[in-house]
DNA sequence: GGATTTATGGACTGTTCGGTCCAAGTTAGT
DNA sequence: ACTAACTTGGACCGAACAGTCCATAAATCC
């Protein structure tokens, strides 16, 4: 029988196309291949548990992706990072779970992961632009507009129909973060 | 008896609050104060009417404060924009309601209407940027890049549930595009 | 003041929701 | 081969959904 391992990945792509409410638990069966019995042993406590398990591969994706490899610091780590969202949000082909949990209802059931998530990206990335010889301060902004960049992209990409624009942001993002006095 | 003109502010916030699914017929009926018949008799076509009432309202403020200002051109109406925008999303207390349909089912119902919203703020400030001094290439990119920051700049002040990230992020955003050559 | 029209609210409807239950199928153990 | 445990899918449940209906109230017209 599939996992919660092999379910999850697809209950993310679920989430991510519709939203939590709009992910019916009908759309879930029909997107993991599962009845209602199944998705039920795999997550007794229900659809909030499954978009839980979610957030947890999310993160823990971004913690070995993104986050640690941060602590190498530099611009080799930054550059990293970017490379590393790039292909998570396919090139602007694909909706950040986070940001779109932080727009609706599910804000308040996951508020304290959604927090956790942006402001470990955004300490990771401080200390990479800080070892990259931006000073502290500076960086921490710096950090902040990357990240809120990196949401916004995508907002623009998914309203616009349009993964180049996406590309183009991250794009100028990138190149800013790699220039400690821009 | 109350208006259209009156009621759709209060649908804008419980959108805004609540996203498309997330507002519940009841919620609206006790955010309006007003029973169904009354807000069926206002909107025959239901919901999806009211959403796109609470578009309408939204494209006309735009358009009135952001975009049309934008055209006279230059810092000025550049920093115009921003004013506007902070005093508009309340310094990050308030969703862009179409950032948040477009992270959900209902960008499909509403596909058009978003890709314009953020196509006229990209072309307007684009518009201004380069009356500004901006060559008109490179206008256009720190434009979106502009765009794309604000929407971020929204979606981390609602996950870290703090303004003062928005506030920081557009001020960044505000410095950069008042200066060329950065 | 009476007749007509419009607005009103909430009972009601049919559908969909998340979740429960259980018969049947599958797997594991002896 | 049999038994026990586990997994499965979908019928079913109660609740909530968007939307309809209609008696009543209010407004408008003469």
């Amino acid at each position: 029988m599939a996992g919660r391992a092999e379910i999850t990945p697809l209950l993310a792509e679920t989430f991510r196309e519709h939203g939590y409410e709009g992910a019916s638990l009908a759309l879930i069966c029909k997107a993991t291949g599962l009845g209602k019995g199944s998705l039920y042993n795999l997550f007794p406590k229900g659809k909030e548990e499954m978009a839980a398990a979610v957030l947890d591969e999310v993160e823990v994706w971004f913690e070995r992706e993104v986050f640690a490899p941060l602590a190498t610091g530099g611009p080799a780590a930054t550059a990293k990072m970017f490379d590393a969202v790039d292909a998570y949000f396919r090139s602007g082909g694909r909706v950040c779970l986070v940001g779109a949990f932080a727009l609706a209802d599910t804000r308040e059931r996951f508020a304290a992961r959604l927090r956790t998530y942006f402001t470990r990206w955004i300490d990771a990335l401080s200390i990479a632009l800080t070892a990259g010889g931006h000073k502290p301060r500076k960086a921490r902004g710096r950090a902040e507009e990357v990240v809120a960049g990196v949401q916004g992209a995508i907002v623009l990409a998914r309203a616009l129909d349009d993964k180049a624009a996406f590309a183009r942001v991250l794009e100028r993002l990138r190149r800013r973060a790699a220039s400690p006095q821009a």
